[in-house]
DNA sequence: ATCCCATACCTCTATTATCGATGTATCTAA
DNA sequence: TTAGATACATCGATAATAGAGGTATGGGAT
């Protein structure tokens, strides 16, 4: 199976969803997307960190020092309520590109 | 509306696609995805040529000068078998990673 | 006649995102 | 005691896109 990557501009978004259903540290971010997109999405740590940081900087997320399940040292992330409106705005933005591109793959 | 972007990474495959329905030049390109995707994919010029130019330097697509519908100097591309090939790939890898995506944004 | 718009090409620079490598540190299990 | 998993982060290279700029021609409207 390719290793695959995520498709540039998706992150952000995959994160925030991440995010809605619960804070979570980095490390657990990267873990869930593996595991629930059936390990297609494989996120580096060298996109992770940039983005979490571009969400911090946008008010879509505030990060807050705790631990882990495991007992360690961990930077829990978790949504705002821009960071929520935001998502959505995503989201649709998503379906409106994905239909279209769709459209162009389907048409004969 | 919004003027809504490209969504990056997929240009040349929906260039690919255009080509798969016959030869065509640059700017017939960019109107055809912008009419066929209902106004959606707008592809600026500074992104249509440097992926035309990356698809003739890796052989998915060949150029040739000729006459426009309308008359004027135009440069026809169109898919070689390489980029049938390659055209095929890039929707498999598509629908692989927007798939993942989707069972992200479902699962709750 | 003239002027603007659509058609058609292309390049350049700035911006941005991603990736891979590198580096630190701790905890657990073999 | 040592390797691997957990957890953070940064750095530099790579690549793709967008926007602005530049050339040229044809047709239609003023």
């Amino acid at each position: 199976m390719a290793p695959a990557e995520v498709l540039p501009g998706t992150l952000e978004m995959l994160i925030l969803r991440t995010l809605q259903r619960g804070p979570l540290h980095g490390y657990g971010i990267a873990q869930y997307l593996l595991q629930v997109s059936g390990q297609v999405l494989r996120v580096g740590e060298g996109s992770l960190y940039p983005a979490l940081q571009r969400l911090l900087v946008n008010g879509w997320a505030e990060a807050e020092w705790g631990q882990s399940e495991t007992g360690r040292r961990a930077r829990f992330y978790s949504l705002t309520a821009a960071g929520k409106k935001r998502l959505q705005e995503e989201e649709k933005e998503f379906d409106r590109i994905v239909e279209a591109i769709r459209l162009v793959l389907r048409t004969v």
